[in-house]
DNA sequence: TTCGATTTTCGATGAATAACGAACATAATA
DNA sequence: TATTATGTTCGTTATTCATCGAAAATCGAA
């Protein structure tokens, strides 16, 4: 049960965050997982496949934004709470944002 | 005398804002356009070359983030006040997460 | 231990990106 | 008109990225 590695989220930068929110799929994931409920990844409905999916899923997870929990064959994504504290506010406007511009996924 | 083409920021998505400010040459012109001072090309101190700037400045323009005017030899550069209205407060909360991280170039 | 489910990794591919120097375009000025 | 100043475009190179399918890894259950 080798848990995905995590990077610290002191040791990351602006841009990387802004880099990683700024791929459709990825915006989705993070939206879809704004509710605080933690969810495989075979939860997300999305135009890609898995090994795609996967690939997203460590771009997130290695900036900061996500956390993932191997449980048994599944893992468990949740939001990081950490990255409140290191850009206080920034995923919530910017989700807020990509809710009113588009159907959020 | 041509002026460069500005794409109508309704057409413009969230993710293609984040990835233009998903780089740190880009996200220190912005910074420093932030005060509202149009500048032009040369007044930047950064770490590239001429055509690379050009090339950067290119891609907050068809980001709907900066607006170039020609005026003589020279281009002046101010950030879009009508990306504001598209997405609100999103700009000033980058730029202020940046400020506070990295020490604004 | 064998099978099925779930996810990651690997290898490949095509597109996009950042960077540079050189050449070009344009406009002001000598 | 020739020169200078300022930016842009072009051609090139190297890197990164998004995507896919196939294979591998991992774990639970039969």
């Amino acid at each position: 049960m080798k848990q995905p590695h995590h990077p610290p989220i002191d040791g990351i930068g602006l841009t990387e965050v802004l880099g990683a929110l700024s791929d459709p799929v990825r915006l989705s994931i993070v939206a879809t997982l704004a509710d605080g409920e933690p969810r495989s990844c075979g939860a997300f409905e999305l135009p890609v496949v898995k090994s795609t999916l996967s690939h997203h899923l460590k771009v997130l997870r290695e900036a900061g934004i996500i956390a993932s929990r191997m449980d048994g064959t599944r893992c468990f994504l949740t939001l990081r709470p950490e990255l409140e504290d290191r850009f206080p506010g920034l995923l919530a406007h910017v989700l807020r944002l990509a809710g009113q511009t588009s159907p959020a996924a």
